[in-house]
RNA sequence: GGGUAGGUACCCAAGUGGCCAAAGGGGGCAGACUGUAAAUCUGCUGGCGAAUGCCUUCGGGGGUUCGAAUCCUCCCCUGCCCA
């Protein structure tokens, strides 16, 4: 029991609170009842990515112990956009188009969750339901300043910036979510705090028992500026090829080696004082790095997938070399260099593709051409390459 | 409803009649170097064209002008103050 509660725990950066925690696990025992702990899935877009696996693996814990998964689709929630961070509105999706993302969704679910433990609901199903009187009703529950609390809007509202008025209400729907559900628990990153807070209180309004809020600590995105999420493309996708993936975590800054090691490879804490011990010695990051990248391909692909993949990275990356699969492209004898690359998306415009070709990183067989005028004439396969890791075969055609 | 400040490229942000395809920063890409797709330094960063060039882009429409992101006008949107 204790046991329990502690390996819940390991991990987590605040929970709101221990204790009612420590309770609730002891309830669960006692009736024989498993936990009903909620995480809500962002489905506007299709990819499960390395910071969202963080609260996932948490949950899969959770299920490990017996208690259930309550996934929410925010389709409802989404027609809002979650304001955290930005003031930007997020595309409205259809219905259609959310639920072919879930389905795509969960394939990536399971391979961390146990699907035979899990429960995936629609955040519709039971808002819409609401009608407009049940709104108001809800609204009630809540006041201006509670939500203002939270440092998004306060800081918009400093900056001049706007803030809607159903921005304001996502919160509220998002901790309707938990009295619909009658969520014992609730994960989520760091960000999400206030939601959380906001779902515990409306489970009181509602005579529930106040869900406890568990919050796990943000990945940086692959950049190092910005929290590892969809909307700023700085993310790996845990159904990623082994080679992206590693290649992308070969990309981080250093000073995010350990943070890695610990969110995105699940290094346990010995492991992560090795790293930390290491690091002090001066040894080279690039070796750290690769260790991490190897742990994290070998947790969702396969040892030999990450050896493969760390092969192929030496090849290319350190010493020049050429990737095992390429694409094969047939060249008309007489075609133009930048109209090739253009036509393949090698770039995205010609103009794109002169301005490489001007910057020296265009080469076929390792013979850097640097006329942009260039007039290929291919008698026997060779390699293309633009930049450092855009590769095609050409071939007589 | 009144007043006032704004809406600029992927993002932030300068520009207030021609030298503006539009400063600067971020992000992205590339080169050098290296320890890697890290760090650092440098370059590039709307499209088409071999090119003098042409086309699209400064919230939207209309207008003034040889010429507009810049001026006028109407409209839409946002902040702030007043009611």
């Amino acid at each position: 029991m204790a046991e329990e509660l502690a390996k819940l725990m390991r991990g987590v950066q605040e929970c709101v609170t221990e204790e009612e925690l420590r309770a609730k696990l002891d309830a669960a025992q006692k009736d024989a009842r498993p936990l009903r702990v909620k995480l809500g899935i962002d489905a506007t877009g299709p990819e499960i990515h390395l910071g969202f696996a963080v609260p996932l693996r948490k949950l899969r814990e959770f299920q490990d112990e017996g208690h259930t998964a309550v996934l929410i689709v925010g389709d409802f929630t989404a027609m809002i956009g979650d304001p955290s961070g930005q003031s930007k509105t997020r595309p409205q999706l259809t219905r259609e188009e959310v639920e072919a993302n879930v389905v795509r969704y969960e394939q990536q679910l399971y391979r961390i969750l146990d699907p035979k433990r899990t429960e995936i609901r629609y955040n519709s199903e039971w808002s819409e339901a609401l009608g407009t009187r049940g709104v108001l009703e809800l609204l009630g529950k809540y006041t201006v300043s509670q939500i203002l609390q939270r440092e998004d809007f306060s800081k918009r509202l400093d900056a001049g910036d706007p803030v809607f008025l159903h921005e304001l209400l996502y919160p509220i729907f998002q901790g309707y979510d938990s009295v619909a559900v009658e969520a014992d628990v609730e994960l989520g990153g760091y960000d999400q705090r206030l939601n959380l807070i906001v779902g515990r209180e409306l489970q009181r309004s509602f005579g529930q028992p106040p869900q406890v809020i568990m919050m796990m600590p943000l990945l940086e995105g692959l950049s190092g500026t910005l929290k590892m999420s969809k909307s700023y493309n700085n993310y790996v996708g845990i159904e990623e090829p082994p080679s992206e993936m590693f290649g992308k975590l070969m990309s981080i800054p250093d000073r995010l080696i350990e943070q890695y090691f610990d969110l995105a490879a699940c290094a346990d804490e010995a492991k992560l004082e090795e790293v930390r011990k290491r690091l002090a010695s001066g040894e080279n990051p690039r070796d750290l790095k690769a260790e991490m990248a190897r742990m994290v391909v070998v947790r969702y692909h396969s040892e030999d997938a990450a050896h493969d993949a760390e092969a192929e990275f030496n090849k290319v990356f350190a010493k020049g070399g050429v990737p095992d699969e390429i694409p094969e492209i047939a060249v008309a004898s007489g075609s133009k260099l930048v109209d090739v690359i253009t036509a393949n998306n090698l770039t995205s415009s010609k103009g794109e593709a002169r301005r490489l070709i001007q910057q020296g990183a265009v080469s076929i067989e390792g013979d850097k051409i640097t006329d942009i005028d260039h007039v290929l004439s291919i008698a026997s396969p060779v390699v293309l390459k633009v930049g450092k890791r855009r590769f095609a075969r050409l071939l007589p055609g």
